[in-house]
DNA sequence: TTGAAAGCGGTACCAG
DNA sequence: CTGGTACCGCTTTCAA
């Protein structure tokens, strides 16, 4: 078994309630002390149980996540950058991919301080938890737990506005996944209600389904719609990865960007890829997200009030790979 | 707070000891008293408290899963299923993306049962660990630690031999990532062990490079390669996503598998989709690779002795993917 | 400044 | 079969 604060004390001929509060650097200990147990503790390789100290102090500066969709990675980048501020806050991040009813359970039987539920599927509302629970994501529209999200909607709207702005009438977005997926299906009906209330042509301005949002299925989706009689003149892109296709998709076309046709892709992520045009975005920016979702995190351990549905608007970034029509 | 198992007690009249006993469903509690007691706990919505029970019993049930490298999909059907797997054994799992040696750290003070590190880059050697280690993949060579993997090398090599076998000479590989991922190298290395072992030409039977394991550079890899004078007459794929956007160029270049093309796919994923031609693979079922890996975290956990490191052959799994060639 | 002791929520043993 | 109790490792009063 592990080394504890009794094998500590022995070893330094203090009283184990001493070490305790020298580990926790408390100001009850004098300092030459304090420094000779942190020594013999760090030599012993002392790990303190996690158990013992959260049972006494109803704490354990651990942040649950739930995660039921590994195999989608649509949110792998943004719990990477959760479990990093989460770190710089002092608290850990611990991962179950179970379904969310077992997923909260468990966490509540480890007395997480909260929960992150993530699920990008139509799963059941959250059961009821001690934990105090924040939600990502869209899943859960009257839910009554705080919940952080991207206006999705808004971002594909923008995007929109923009084009029309600089003269398009054939906006296209690709990225309708038919299936479940309230996220995606957000930014399509995002798309639809602003080019109805744009007044944009539904004949022009379609929806291109793909069957998943990776690379191919950009390329394959473009591929397609360029072989129409009237392709779009600009293309809005529901991913990184599809826009990654799309580009590819267009240039073995012999077309380019943006001269016959513009594009701006949804994407949350900072550009890190050097594209032979820098793409133009609309999203929120990662950081952003995570930074709001740490500080609900928080606000809820602390029980303070929060803003019951945070709602973070999208910023769009425009670069070379958009260009105004000529002439219509 | 949660209810414990005192509140329980207090509301069936009865000592919280019995009410420990018959929640473990104790055969010293009477029956009728038993479920009485678990009636009442479950209307109470009670949750054992791992802290505590954990440290009482020093088990916590539980398995720690290292996996730094969520951004990379390949381990994800693998630890899904082995969730599943642990869970059948009433296991929970956690799961850490924290650097392998802070993960190791954490899990230490949680007082998991058990560890399982995966990573696929190059990461130091866990830190020294109360809690046994198991790990998965061939990152630590001459690592202290029970070691669960897959003959990729051999792998390869079979799909090489069973190709020559039936009269192939010009035979690629497609999967060589350039980055620093023993796993793939693995692969790599086991096909060109195979061409110089077998006495093929290096010219013609060659690696193929992608810059990543998804449909699209499969797609990319393989246009290229058909453009050669002389293009293989079969190809082995690195990974399931490679094949198919390895199809998806093989069928664009009006060429038909098997009849021009013969294609083996490395997969530990039972086939699920359906392609024009179902595709042979080779590798190790990803059902066994989880249920190994169970039996030995039950082994370090009950204290038994391993073998250190476990190599899982690979199956070649033939199908009409795969053709004689006909007079070479 | 240090030590002693209570108690967090359970388990397990022993007595009744 | 049920109740009482010691104790797991640690934090936190309270006394010395």
């Amino acid at each position: 078994m592990g080394v504890t604060i009794k094998d500590i004390a022995k070893s330094a001929g203090v009283s184990y309630s001493t070490v305790s509060k020298a580990l926790r650097d408390s100001p009850l200990v004098k300092e030459p002390t304090k420094t000779r147990i942190i020594e013999i503790a760090k030599q012993l390789g002392y790990q303190p149980n996690v158990a013992a100290r959260s049972l006494v102090s109803k704490k354990s500066n651990t942040i649950g996540v739930v995660w039921p969709t590994i195999e989608r990675v649509t949110h792998s980048a943004l719990i990477t950058g959760l479990n990093k501020q989460l770190e710089q806050l002092s608290y850990t991040t611990l991962i179950s991919i179970n379904e969310m009813e077992f997923a909260i359970n468990t966490f509540n039987r480890y007395q997480v301080d909260a929960i992150v539920a993530f699920d990008d599927r139509n799963s059941k509302e959250p059961a009821n938890s001690t934990v105090p629970i924040v939600t990502y994501g869209i899943a859960h529209d009257q839910s009554p737990f705080p919940t952080v999200d991207v206006n999705r909607r808004q971002a594909i709207r923008s995007a929109v506005q923009y084009f029309m702005s600089i003269g398009h009438k054939r906006i296209c977005y690709v990225g309708d996944l038919l299936q479940e997926d309230r996220l995606q299906e957000e930014k399509v009906n995002g798309f639809k209600q602003a080019v109805k209330s744009f007044g944009l042509d539904p004949y022009y301005s379609r929806v291109v389904s793909v069957s998943d949002l990776e690379q191919y299925d950009g390329y394959e989706a473009t591929k397609k719609l360029l072989k129409d009689r009237e392709p779009p003149t600009a293309v809005i892109s529901g991913s990184h990865d599809l826009s990654k296709g799309i580009l590819r998709a267009v240039y073995e076309s012999d077309l380019s960007i943006p001269h016959d046709i513009s594009i701006i892709s949804y994407d949350n992520i900072p550009a890190t890829e050097n594209f032979e045009v820098p793409l133009s975005t609309v999203g929120v920016p990662l950081q952003l997200i995570t930074e709001k979702l740490a500080e609900v995190l928080m606000d809820v351990i602390n029980g303070e009030e929060t803003e019951k549905r945070i709602f973070l608007e999208p910023e769009l970034k425009i670069t070379e790979s958009c260009q105004p029509i000529n002439g219509g």
